[in-house]
DNA sequence: CGTTAGTTTGAGAGGACTCAAAGTCTGTGG
DNA sequence: CCACAGACTTTGAGTCCTCTCAAACTAACG
């Protein structure tokens, strides 16, 4: 079967990422995959509902957000092999505030969290790797803490920029805008004013 | 000798907090566990140097934090049973950007990653155990980013007196500052202000 | 009891916000 | 293939929060 093949190569590129795994422990994680296929703008995960899923991007772009004493506030985007999740609310089965939805037509593919733990209660290797996958995790929030800990909006994009220019290509200004922390308007005029000082 | 018996109880804390184990895997961990009494305003890590250790407190207070274009810029606070480290430099061995100090004199446990990671791969509750404290940092910073994102000064005051009151009252107020990510003339304005909201 | 670190108060400047309106792009239907 | 609706982005004007610099005040410690 098709399917069966491309989840073996989605398992890969885990292992790649975050632990060179035996054939078999890869074959063993790729069995709990399941793979889903959403055109844009859909969520998969909605506020409210659980987190039972861990998705991690093949195709398109996810974006992970939620509301601020009522305002629209993006905390993540996910690309082409990357993750996004609720920690809280997957970890703990509890209700999420955070939503997630598409941006592009997307593929991703679903971790559960049952068949997850269960996996990595009979498989060391498993274990580890998820091990390594929080801490990569923890440098990841640890390093948006810093970044935004950078007063200026234009310090702040100029950094996104640099870290994520396909993100800033494909994201619409607006969800851009929230994630560094300013409006759209700010972010329009500070990006205007970045491109006459790259060509004066 | 006492300092095991010390040890010992450090150990039962940590085994409290995250997970509960065997009275064995208890004692396995308080042996690995390396007290030490500090004064005030001295360092435990410094710019330069690879995090050792990951310290847990037994009494006082520490504070982790950074210089960001010359300026001291504090990232957290611990005070009693609470951990201090710099997650890049402890996991990945390499110099640290980051410093810790203490505020008051202060007994701290110290656990060396080297011996961490050997009890981790032949005790499999320890490992249990630490994979839950790596996401109990995770959603902790995932909190802090949330806090992060209130823009006015106010609110990020009050809710930080909401969280960590005991820290209000302990640390000095430059340091709150910087962690608010306020100028301190700010901050003793927000506060004052906060007060005659108060009583009027 | 003086020295110094820490906190408060004041005045002026500047970045980013809001509200409002104009401009641009995209996709659908005639 | 063009026209138009709706979404997205840009531009403008005025306001407000927080910053910086400066100086006064307070507390802590030797």
């Amino acid at each position: 079967m098709e399917t069966l093949k491309e989840k073996l190569i989605v398992a890969q590129k885990l292992s790649e990422k975050y632990l060179r795994m035996t054939h078999e422990s890869i074959e063993a994680l790729s069995s709990i995959l399941i793979c889903k296929e959403i055109e844009k703008n859909q969520f998969l995960l909605k506020e409210g509902e659980i987190c039972e899923y861990l998705y991690f991007v093949d195709k398109g772009m996810l974006r992970q957000f939620y509301y601020k004493y009522g305002r629209d506030m993006t905390e993540h985007f996910a690309i082409e092999n990357e993750l996004s999740f609720n920690v809280e609310s997957y970890l703990f089965q509890k209700p999420s505030k955070l939503m997630v939805e598409t941006l592009e037509p997307s593929v991703v593919y679903c971790i559960s969290n049952k068949a997850l733990f269960a996996l990595i209660n009979k498989n060391a290797e498993v274990n580890t790797m998820y091990r390594l996958l929080l801490e990569s995790l923890l440098i990841q929030y640890h390093q948006r803490l810093d970044a935004l800990r950078l007063d200026l909006a234009l310090e702040r994009y100029i950094r996104f920029l640099k870290e994520s220019p396909e993100i800033v290509q494909r994201a619409p200004l607006l969800h851009i805008a929230s994630y560094l922390l300013m409006s759209p308007e700010t972010l329009s005029r500070v990006r205007s004013s970045f491109i006459n000082v790259k060509n004066p």
